[in-house]
DNA sequence: AAATTATATGTAACCACTTACATAAATATT
DNA sequence: AATATTTATGTAAGTGGTTACATATAATTT
């Protein structure tokens, strides 16, 4: 009648599965304790056993080495002194910390526990390698591959990606003027820092853009606004785009070459031959964008004194060129 | 600084490392359907996705099939009933079982998180993938391996083989009376019945056993008694080694072994030329071990007229011809 | 030196289960 | 048919952590 679903579920349950097999170990474990019957619990163990190897050591340097919130350990030092295992005293060099150590009774319990410490490891071991299979240094792959990227991000990336198709580029709004303030500045901040220029035109997009026969984007994801992009009309006509920003955890999505395409598209949509740009050699991956839709530097700057001073860098794109 | 204690300890930590992955994993997870904005809790998951594969389900069979608590498919019910996810009804066929299923809503909560499920499927077969290892496989083999021999089960059987030098082998005493009888009656009743004989033997040792004669030991571990086995003289001089038994848990490391050797020796320090056992075909690991002491099958009887239904074969040990 | 920020610890409340117990219905035994 | 046992569910309380918040001390910045 038992199906086993999370066995069936394969990788879908494999957080579950992990958990049921711990909590199987855990349990036989305690159940080893409670026969010895030695006054010692199971999840007492690993502080009990840092403190063999390292004879003081405060609550949050616990915690950091054995993963654990400092919370918990702070609650299993409780009850750890109140079995006469531990005791603690302040250090007189940093008045916060609380050095535990061993008493002389956790010192006898930690040496009546060893060679079943030593049992516990070797059956273990034993388990294991009955499997053929080199578990230990599978699991500790695993973690390493999830330090590198994330379950979170990996899913993340997948659904984002997946609804690419929902990402949409509209025109101007009042409610969207914020957000073309607030993703500049952000990375601008990141990189750079906000110069006054950058100010006057992130604050007034309306008066100093639109006013001004230039467009500002964004990209919506749902009706999330996750990045915008400006197409400006300088006084002498030239056009240029400018104050391209993508919210850092949408990133790597295609999200600027959708803005970059949509700026371009208006250019073109006005007859222009030409459109602009000033940036930094800073920013490799824009500059690598840009050359891929067809931008080239250049040594002519058409936007007069007006610049930047991060922006040492000036690039144009032939739009007649193209399609 | 941070050492990760977990880590380095190898096999004796492995558990711990388990539930840590595990714990990571869940909680991207969990974070996953709270960016998605969906009233679901990682922790429906499975009740759900069962739902979808078999519409009604009882909470005894979800909790079989899910490695849960009863308790606990009810309680994950009672929310997800909230949330309007599932509704219940009586069986009508056994009044005792509720039936869950899926409401309108909750199926259209499974088909929107199908994808998403399978995004989680997908970034977890590659995390595994990328390690090299055949991770599933391994954490399938490992439960296998426990279902054949539980850690508890190995743990114990070490720390036993370990300490079998403090197992000691004493004479009668009245304090042990009880475990002479508990015992007997323990295995008597598990392969055969208790004979009125037995009842008599086993309920009045000091009058039918030693009174007469004779000797009953109790291997004792520690100060808890895990074994006895009797030397009887009967009256016409015959010595019979009978009532051995061994406390289940404690069979397998070699105690009948030791209570046998007792015996015996008792034996030759009176001097016996011939020790006799009456015992069934049935009881093959005692007549293994028997033989392998010296003893052997015979057609004799110095028993008389009291021998016990069970008791088909007769076996004697020439003491003369040993050590 | 004063103000701010970071770090170490403690405590309360919560969480996702579990175990332990109670009850009712079904099934097996006498 | 009456009684005992098993099975299905529900509920209370316990467990072993967590998160969130408060406080004190140390380190850094102004």
């Amino acid at each position: 009648m038992s199906v086993d679903l999370i066995n069936e579920l394969g990788e879908l349950a494999f957080a579950s599965r992990l958990k049921r097999l711990s909590e199987r170990l855990l349990k036989d474990v305690t159940r080893i304790y409670k026969e010895l019957e030695v006054d010692f619990e199971a999840r007492w163990f690993p502080i009990l056993y840092s403190l063999t190897l390292k004879t003081k050591m405060s609550i949050t340097e616990l915690a950091g080495n054995l993963s654990l919130t400092h919370p918990a350990v702070n609650q299993l030092a409780a009850e750890m002194e109140k079995a006469g295992l531990i005791n603690s005293a302040k250090d007189r060099r940093d008045e916060r910390r609380r050095l535990l150590q061993l008493t002389a009774n956790g010192k006898k319990t930690a040496k009546i526990l060893k060679p079943v410490w030593d049992d516990i490891a070797i059956s273990t071991r034993e388990v294991l390698k009955e499997t053929g299979k080199d578990i230990l240094n599978g699991i500790e792959a695993v973690e390493q591959n999830l330090d590198k990227k994330e379950m979170y991000d990996r899913v993340r990336g997948k659904i984002i990606r997946r609804e690419m198709a929902n990402l949409t580029v509209e025109r101007y709004r009042p409610a969207y003027k914020k957000y073309f303030r607030a993703f500049n500045y952000r990375w601008l901040r990141e990189y750079f820092k906000v110069e006054p220029s950058d100010e006057r035109l992130l604050s007034n997009p309306k008066r100093e853009i639109l006013d001004k026969g230039g467009e500002v984007f964004f990209a919506l994801f749902g009706k999330q606004v996750v990045g915008t992009a400006a197409l400006i009309k300088h006084e002498n006509g030239v056009l240029e785009l400018a104050k391209m920003a993508v919210e850092p955890e949408f990133r790597g999505f295609g999200i600027g070459k959708r803005l970059l395409e949509r700026v371009m598209g208006e250019a073109k949509r006005r007859k222009a031959e030409r459109l602009w740009l000033a940036t930094s050699p800073k920013l490799v991956a824009a500059v690598g964008l840009y050359e891929k839709y067809g931008f080239r530097t250049t040594s002519e700057n058409p936007f007069g004194g007006e610049g930047y001073e991060r922006c040492t860098v000036v690039m144009v794109c032939e739009l007649k060129d193209q399609p």
